[in-house]
DNA sequence: ATTACTAATCGCCGAGTAA
DNA sequence: TTTACTCGGCGATTAGTAA
């Protein structure tokens, strides 16, 4: 008779613990994320320590979780990283240079803009306002600060998409749904203000800032003034 | 009677796998590698999706290892990573650098110097050369070409510490014993060489180069000269 | 409140193997 | 060859609980 499973393959081995990021991160650095990469399950098995049985598990869950996709070329399987996985590795970086290299920065310059009507009404709703109190702070001056800036400072605020802001519920009121924003600390020439992007913005190259007073007349500022904005990650 | 482990807690769930790495990343990003941090096993496993007591052994485990030292001040513990933690961790950061940024550069400038007779007499063991051959691909003009280097580019080509470089191996010949070493593709002014790094090396400011061809006739350079070095992370 | 041990059990791993 | 299924068993996980 055969004994099918005699015992612990390798007792005494540390076990690589094979998970998820480490294949995806393999695959990465081998290009797969522009460009299919040819392994084998007892290639990637080997590379992670794993047997080419669990290597081949590793790769189902990671098609079915949508995070890779494979193609069948003759015998060979061609692997290919979609972007929920690239999304995936892109925040363990952000989580790694955060650690060795400090808090990410962004800074820009914008030109100051009208845009002042929608602002102070949305700014005076109290579902709003109770929010800005609690999550800033502050209640607000009611009344944005409107930037124009370049394409690409645009990129740059862009970045915060990756950030942890401080969150700005959606809420109805009045017959009608006010949306959600988020709010990322922020200096205008030095002072303390916050700059907020909400959920479902309308423009393309303004950003808007709300502070605790009127920047204008802190700063101040005018339209068509020129004004520099430092933000780092909290 | 009781029943005392009725089923599995939450079976459908997604089962975060908190791995060793995880934990170690989410001390580093509170700061636990230049100050404790106070963390309780519960507040870890509610982190990292699991059970306190799964936590409380994932900090065990990494206690063994050597990776985390913890203090019990009053009730809460003070955890701090070790030194063998933040290499492990950097490690990650170079893998996801290399994702995200591409290929690691360094570029370095060197006096030319002398320093031949040892060189020579090293790179003519034939249980160097039949190593080069075969993981360089060619054959070295038998002497090294020594740069002298500031303590600044000195600190540069440490980082090739963390790349992945093309091992030659040590071996005992002619009654004693013959070092290893690391070699790093390179150009030097151009042409193509290799940064050959000794596992013990005697120098403090001198970086050692070989090439196919004798590079002070093929650059030419002669002693006191200066040359720019590039290199690329293979 | 903590940390951390014990017992029960869930699920992942690798062997064997089909296609 | 390759991918990928089933299955037995071991290790990891959780609940309960001691300290």
């Amino acid at each position: 008779m055969t004994v099918a499973n005699a015992k612990s393959p390798e007792p005494g081995r540390p076990r690589a613990r094979g998970d998820a990021l480490a294949v995806l991160k393999l695959l990465a650095l081998a290009g797969a994320d522009h460009a299919p990469v040819v392994l084998t399950s007892r290639e990637l098995g080997e590379k992670i320590g794993v047997s080419q049985q669990a290597a081949d598990r590793y790769l189902l869950a990671l098609e079915k979780r949508g995070l890779l996709t494979r193609a069948f070329a003759q015998r060979r399987q061609r692997l290919l990283l979609t972007a929920g996985a690239m999304e995936l590795l892109r925040a363990e970086h952000h989580a790694y240079r955060r650690i060795f290299e400090g808090p990410a920065k962004v800074s820009f310059s914008g030109i100051v803009a009208s845009g002042l009507g929608e602002g102070r009404y949305y700014l005076s709703q109290p579902g709003y306002v109770v929010q800005f109190t609690e999550r800033l702070g502050y209640s607000p001056y009611p009344g944005t600060l409107n930037l124009r800036v370049t394409a690409e400072a645009m990129r740059r605020v862009g970045l915060l998409g990756g950030w942890n802001g401080i969150r700005i519920d959606g809420f109805p009121a009045s017959g009608r749904t006010f949306g959600g924003a988020t709010c990322f600390p922020a200096r205008m020439n030095g002072h303390a203000c916050h700059l907020i992007h909400p959920d479902r913005t309308h423009y393309k190259d303004v950003v808007e800032f709300i502070a605790a007073d009127c920047l204008r007349e802190r700063l101040p500022v005018k339209d068509g003034d020129s004004v520099a904005v430092d933000l780092e990650e909290t």
